[in-house]
DNA sequence: ACCCGGCTCCCCCGCGCGGGGGAGGCGGTC
DNA sequence: GACCGCCTCCCCCGCGCGGGGGAGCCGGGT
């Protein structure tokens, strides 16, 4: 019996992309697609896949909200493989902890989709695929790219940190970003204390620098 | 005779993506592949294409460079469709400057992407209904891209100011960068402050935002 | 000869930043 | 109930940062 897939992403071409991947395999079928999170539920308890690959970022409902939609109302739940941009996004962070089982960057090549599609539906948990290090190698061979995804790999920041960390990359001052968040500037200079150290930063400005060389916060 | 189109992105299931979307179309053929810009030239010496719909940012060689590359070195070009992920990629505006004829969101709608390609390939030159209102509206609000843009142009900075951003890009506090181009700090601290001053930042890290967004220094 | 722009260095000064440490409340888990 | 992580706010304190102003040196341009 086929290794059946369910697509959820809001791009419609990376939809296609992932279809044409994996149907060129024999033994894997794509039995259903949703452009947002909100129709997961429903297209699961249809089609009963056995591989939710699932974007995090998306309109209405996001792959987080989506996971633990899932995870809590559906009798022996899909594996959900988390299909994301960037690597070190946050909100995969958020999804793993919401009980996704893997996740995959989407420039990973054909060989490698299909291989993380296979291993999540054996129960494997794939966290750290080799592809991810392979690719860090292929592109910026630069020390300071791998250094700045380690960093912030490491650095596990809190919902709030990372807040703070975005209005940072904005060249926001401490009693703005307080303005902002409607907090006290004491508290803001904790949550920057808080970035600094777990970023292994010396200031504001390195910490940014590791935000943008990481991907958690995207130029244009 | 159908029309020809071929693909450039690094990213395998982008081009899976485009090619099951064009070759959805019985008058559309997918005559290449390629993975970066430098592939581009040749590929398009051997095929022929009528269209190269081409990623903007690219190991080895960008959709800048091969569009440059292209309009320069062959006779009879293909029309050139960027494709990008973000609306107000600055790398889009420069692609456009360098002769591409219009560019498209990998988010558009299947039928869109279909829809473009034609219209490039008629002559037509296409902006994405959605990033026609951020150029109407960049020349009002700006969106933070353009601004950097700008304000890097109105910059002028001299070849030592740049040397320094670079460096403050990169984490340097003032002694360091004094100890790295062996001058004193209060020299460093002219040159900062004349960055600052023709950015119209108001401290090194709002500097180091604007060097990322108007791609003065590069993330990866 | 003159001026001008760029690079270099110097002064004073205010202030935001970041380190260190502490503390209370709140919502989870065990 | 006890514990822990997170968010919130407070103190003190040193220092790097950035503003303002000035100055000497050099090379190029008219």
């Amino acid at each position: 019996m086929p290794l059946r897939v369910l697509l959820v992403d809001d791009e419609p071409l990376v939809r296609a992309g992932l279809r044409a991947v994996l149907e060129a395999q024999p033994d894997i079928e794509v039995v259903g697609e949703a452009a947002d999170g909100a129709a997961v539920v429903p297209l699961v308890r249809q089609t009963r896949p056995d591989v939710v690959a699932m974007d995090v970022r998306m309109p209405l409902l996001d792959g987080i909200e989506a996971t633990r939609a899932l995870l809590r109302t559906v009798a022996d739940p899909p594996k959900i493989l988390v299909v994301t941009t960037f690597e070190n996004d946050e909100y995969v962070y958020e999804a793993l902890r919401a009980g996704a089982d893997g996740f995959l960057l989407k420039r990973a090549r054909p060989a490698e989709i299909v291989h993380a599609v296979r291993l999540i539906a054996e129960g494997e948990s794939l966290l750290f695929p080799a592809s991810v290090r392979q690719l860090a190698a292929e592109y910026g061979d630069g020390g300071g790219n791998r250094a700045a995804r380690a960093a912030l790999a490491r650095a596990r920041l809190t919902e709030r940190e990372g807040e703070v960390l975005r209005l940072m990359a904005r060249g926001l001052s401490n009693a703005e970003i307080a303005a902002r968040l409607v907090v006290g500037t004491e508290t803001v200079k904790s949550h920057v204390s808080a970035v600094l150290a777990k970023l292994g930063a010396r200031d504001r400005t390195q910490a940014v620098i590791t935000a943008y060389e990481s991907g958690f916060v995207a130029p244009g």
